[in-house]
DNA sequence: AACAAATAAATTGTCGACAATCTTATTATT
DNA sequence: AATAATAAGATTGTCGACAATTTATTTGTT
């Protein structure tokens, strides 16, 4: 999963990082109360070490927290949903148009002869591709903007999120090759230079996912 | 200075906001380092409090932490500066264009009778409205959007940091009457509902006033 | 004197206990 | 029986102490 190597050097990091992953993946459910005591007892470690890393849940959007009463995981809403590819639709849009101007030309090549490599597995068997590929591909991106803030955003708060809401609606599904082939254009748009029509490339293949998404979560209700 | 009505509930919020403002009014200077030891007996609280504090300012992107070793301020650069209102300019473009769709007709009169009510303290004597109203104008903008996401990025994060910057460079000087026009333009697309230009004057906004304090940062060094 | 190793000091990370607050259950009153 | 007040239980917030790690100082060796 993480391209973002992060490294749990604390004991805090490591229970940060395995709460998020078993809220992310669906193991704790969504809107479900996170008891302190209980955590601590499950993970084996001071309460202490619960609460920061809950704290820092907090801070990345994934858990809702009231004073003396406690935190709950956030509940997902076809809102919610629309509202974060609405973010990311503008920040990886400018992502893409700054990664044109500023990402190294060895670095688009290695991303170019990534996708390619891709190709043969995504046009023929129609697996896979969506989760890693596509995350990593957007990553690459944001690295390339060089916007060290923007990085530390998506990688910390944003793509957790997003993915939280794709791993719980059950995303698979027939969009495989048509991303693939969004992200083939983005990147020959980047190599261009291109900046602006990078960015509208982005801006569209977001759209697209989003939508992909939302009718899935309309239909669940 | 809070629109966003922060209520401490918690003895930990209290030293958080102490020690934000302390930071971002540059009582406490950029760069340096935060002892927990130190401000415990300064708060007049226990190491707990103060290390909760000091975590919600390492997600504010206030200070940065390294395992085992402290907590120092973030140091400001121009590079720094950039990036960040690279993402103002695309948060707060996407904000106007939302507004300008979703904003209540009350809340949009609100602004402008607001803008109004300014208009002669800023046309003859020259003084203030860059800080507080700035924000003011800037806040209820997002508000506006109604995503409930963006709201929260920019309010607990962006705009504090933003804020460091303006008043660690002095910010005062000649550019509040042509921020004041430009408010008006801006509010005016969103009360015709026109988001696209909304948009592009947002955007040429913030990119103003990012010129304006990139040039006193270029003149300190 | 210069460098390396060992020791000491200081700082952060973790823990268990107590205090404050909220939630639930019980009792009292109408 | 229904509602309000009170008490009991459970959960979070805060604290001081100890452990682990880093940094500074001292000591030892060449």
């Amino acid at each position: 999963m993480n391209f973002f190597q992060e490294k749990a050097v604390t004991s805090s990091d490591k229970t940060f990082f395995q709460l998020r992953e078993e809220i992310v993946e669906g193991h704790i459910s969504a809107g479900s109360k996170l008891s302190e005591v209980e955590l601590s007892t499950k993970y084996e470690v001071s309460r202490a070490v619960v609460r920061e890393a809950i704290n820092r849940l907090e801070a990345c959007n994934i858990v809702e927290r009231k004073a003396n009463v406690g935190a709950r995981v956030v509940t997902l809403t076809s809102e919610g949903l629309l509202e974060l590819y609405q973010i990311r639709e503008a920040l990886e849009g400018m992502a893409a148009r700054l990664a044109a101007q500023n990402m190294p030309d060895a670095e688009i090549n290695q991303l170019s002869s990534l996708l390619k490599g891709q190709q043969d597995e995504v046009k023929q068997r129609n697996v896979y591709y969506q989760e890693a590929g596509d995350l990593d591909f957007h990553y690459r991106i944001i690295v390339g903007s060089q916007n060290q803030q923007l990085i530390t955003m998506l990688s910390n708060g944003i793509y957790h999120l997003a993915r939280m809401y794709r791993v719980q609606l059950g995303m698979t599904g027939p969009r495989v090759t048509t991303a693939y082939d969004e992200h083939i254009h983005i990147v020959r748009a980047i190599a261009n230079r291109d900046g602006e029509l990078a960015e509208i490339l982005m801006r569209r293949h977001i759209q697209y996912s989003k939508n992909n998404i939302a009718v899935k979560l309309s239909n669940m209700k």
